[in-house]
Formats: C-alpha cells, structure tokens, sequence
DNA sequence: ATGTCAATCGAGCGTTCGCTCTATTTTTGC
DNA sequence: GCAAAAATAGAGCGAACGCTCGATTGACAT
C-alpha cells in the first residue's frame, strides 16, 4: 500500500487520458499514460517560459522527446491541448474544494480559512497548471475561455457563500465590504502567480497561508485583537 | 486653456515618441504622434483580445489602417514595439505615485490610502496598458522583462515604505502580516486584470477603491470598529 | 512647373508555423 | 516465429509569420 499522492502529474494524466478517450488514439493505457505525462510536463514547462502560443509543437517535440506525428496520436489540435490541461485544472478544484471535512463545514469561519489553505495549497501542488490555466486564458478560444471563466466562477461562489452564511449567522462584523468575497481570489492567487518573487524573499507557503488568512479575518471578524496569531514571526514585530 | 488630460492616448504617445525618437524614423512630430497614437491605439486593442504575440503584424496593419511599411517607421522589430509600449507604463506609475500632496505624505495611513486610490485610478484610465503590460510580461524577452520587474518592486516599495512608517510611527495594530505590503498589489490588479467581471456585476471604481481601502484598513489597523464607512451601501448590511 | 525629400505603400523574401501522411519499427496474439 | 495491429518517426504541404525594399505619392521651396 502506497501513500496516496494524488497531485504528481502521472495522476492527474490518468484522469486526462479516461476524459479525452476518444480524442487520443493510444490502445494501451500504460504507454499512453507513461507518454501523454511526458507531454504535458513538456508542454507545461515549455508554455510557462515563454506563453502557450510561444510554444511551437516543434519546440514540443524536441523537448518532449515525441516525434511530430507521436504528438498527435494525444491531441487533433493544438487548441485540444490546451482544452485537456485546462480541463484537469477546473476538475481538481471541484474535486478538491467542494468536500470540507464534516466539523469544518459546520462553522463558517473554519470553513472559510479551510477554503483559503486548501486552496492555496492546492494551486501550489499543481502550480505549473495553474500558471498556464491562468496566464493562458485570455487567448483561449471563445469555448475554452468559457470553461476557464465558469470555473472561476465556481472558485468564487465557494467564498461568497460561506461569507454568506457567516453573515447570516451574525458572526461578521459591520462594515464588511460586498465584494470582499470576489478578492479573496486574487490574494490567493498570488502565491502562483508571483511565485518567483516570494521564493527570492524567502517566503514560505505556511507564512503565505497564515498571512492571507489573517488578513481575511482581519478583514470580516468583529474582534480584530483576538486574531491571536500562532505564527508571530509571521507578522510586524 | 484646456483642462489637463494627462491619460488620454495621445498624451502618451506624444511621451513615447520623445523617449523613442532615434527608432522613429518620422520627422514631422504633429504626423507621427498622431499615427502613433492610431498605432499604439489599435495594438493595444488586438493584443489585449488575443495576446501580443498572437497579434500578427498584418492583424496590427488592417486593423489601424497603416502599411507594413509604415508601421516599421515607429519601430524596428515587433519586440521594439513592446519595449516602448511596456516604458510608457512604468513611466506613468512612477509619475503619478511618487509625488503625493504635502498633507497626505505625513500621514502614512493617509499616504497608504492615497497610494491604494490614486493606483486604482491609474490603472483605470490606462486599463488597456495596464492588461498589457501584465499579461505579456512573461513572454518579454528578457531585458524586456527585467524593466517589468523592476517597476513592480518600485510599486511595491511605495506600499512598504508606507507601512514601515506606519509601524515605526506605532500606528499598526499587532498581528500585521509582514507581506502585507505585497498583498495590496494583486488587490488592486484584479480592477483591472478581471475588469469585465467587475462590469459584469456593475461594481463601480468608487465601490471597489473604498473596500480595498477597507480591507487593508482592516488589517493594520488597531481599532477595526472605527472604521466609519462613508459609503455603507458598499458593505453588508 | 520642377526638384527634393519626407511619408506611405504592399508585393515579395526567407523562415517557421500547425498539421498530415507514408514509411518504418515495435508489440501482440497464436 | 510470424502475420496483424499498434505505435512512432520525420519529411513534406500550404499558409502565415516578421521583416525588407523599391516604387509611388504628397508637400513645399524655388
């Protein structure tokens, strides 16, 4: 019995293969899962150096070590590509935000700093895909960008209902902006999006986590001073 | 005596083509600013739609309207057209941020918020820059992108001088994240990074500039009750 | 009117792109 | 051990790319 690792790109390759058995023409799922793992780590590396359209499926080829033609025994299209990544990426947040723990998802603000760890952790974990999902998306076509936009969407919705309930419960204070739900993205997002940056301050992804949680709850809890930090060298003094 | 626009395309082009004028090779400054301007105008449109590389040089013609010939009049490579795109972004940051008004610049919570509003405002008037400028960066050469990268620790320096005062001044509360400065970064970006969102939901500029303001708030400061929200229709309840 | 030069044009050059297709090699079933 | 099937290779196709350059136009001084 193995350890568990369900984020190393073989995994997540697997699930690519099982959603996209008509597209790949591989009969053997042992070479097709071996292969298609080395292309997309290939692709992945490659299109977050210099940009997806950048990416020559030349440059591909060499990089990956598969011929031209082996290329597209794993996709019709370059654009097909791009759908299988993006399409793994939106199913593991679902799969991995939607199912709190049962005495997490009993209090709101448990639930909501869950949302935040697991989420950043999450985007850490499959960092490449999440650069590339998110760095990619605006030169999607229109049908990809639809996918990418409700998968966003469904990110947010997880935080502004749990915002919502805490609401409803009385357990945030006044004054708690609207939208702070919609921000709570971009704060995490961050830690992928500049991960260069916070590797050459030194930054690690426990402070990132304690920092943007504090700053959440900070942000919506009526008793800012009983933030009690467990982390102080996280913080000013 | 006309009002100042300092933020119209014109304004910033006729600045790009005083800081490019030995690749320009157009001797008549009323001409050339005037082309620059449906140039530059018609570049940012197609890149911010499908990515600058994306953009082919044939797009950029059609769609201003200029020759290939004559668009190689203002610059001398694709690449040479991003690098004085990207200038005139950092030189606007660094114009508009760097000089707050006497009474704010004393007061370092004022000053940060002074920082918070007049960055949002900025990005907001040159929107189509400012998308640019961060979607492409990755795929700047890499002078290009070292200027990028310096102009975001310039930004970033404006926050955390700001909060540093405020800390030694005792104006913060305990339990500030220390990379809290980094954050405001990706809180401001998202106005113009994830713009349609924002109109999609009818969020306005005052809404989103008062609620990031409330947040960092928030979190620095030492009486989160105090926090008297002018416009309460921003926050629950 | 004419000579001059800045401004403009767009066909054309060499290269590279996404993608295909046949030839070849490797694996499989008996 | 040998057909049949599956997997792989890479040259080749038309199209589009960044970029050039000689021809053409327009403005103005004489």
């Amino acid at each position: 019995m193995e350890a568990e690792k369900p984020f190393d790109h073989e995994a997540l390759c697997r699930s690519m293969l099982e959603h996209n058995s008509e597209t790949i023409s591989i009969r053997n799922p042992e070479i097709a899962i071996k292969k298609l793992t080395v292309i997309i780590d290939a692709a992945l590396r490659l299109s977050n150096k210099k940009g997806f359209q950048a990416m020559s499926l030349r440059d591909l080829s060499k990089e990956s070590g598969v011929s031209m033609g082996g290329l597209y025994a794993y996709f019709d299209t370059k654009t097909t590509l791009l759908g299988m990544i993006l399409g793994e990426v939106t199913r593991a947040v679902e799969r991995e935000l939607s199912n709190p723990p049962q005495e997490v998802a009993q209090d709101p603000i448990a639930h909501l700093n869950w949302l935040i760890e697991h989420h950043i952790r999450l985007t850490d974990k499959m960092s490449p895909w999440f650069v590339f999902a998110f760095m990619e998306a605006k030169s999607f076509p229109l049908a990809e960008r639809r996918i990418a936009t409700q998968s966003e969407e469904l990110t947010e919705r997880y935080f502004s209902d749990v915002c919502e309930r805490a609401h409803r419960q009385g357990l945030l204070r006044p004054g708690v902006p609207q939208i702070l739900p919609m921000l709570i993205k971009p704060l995490i997002q961050d830690w992928y999006v500049k991960r260069p940056k916070y590797r050459r301050r030194g930054i690690s992804l426990r402070t990132y986590v304690v920092s943007v949680q504090a700053i959440v709850m900070a942000a919506i809890l009526p008793n800012a001073e009983a933030l009690a930090p467990d982390h102080p060298e996280v913080f000013y003094d």
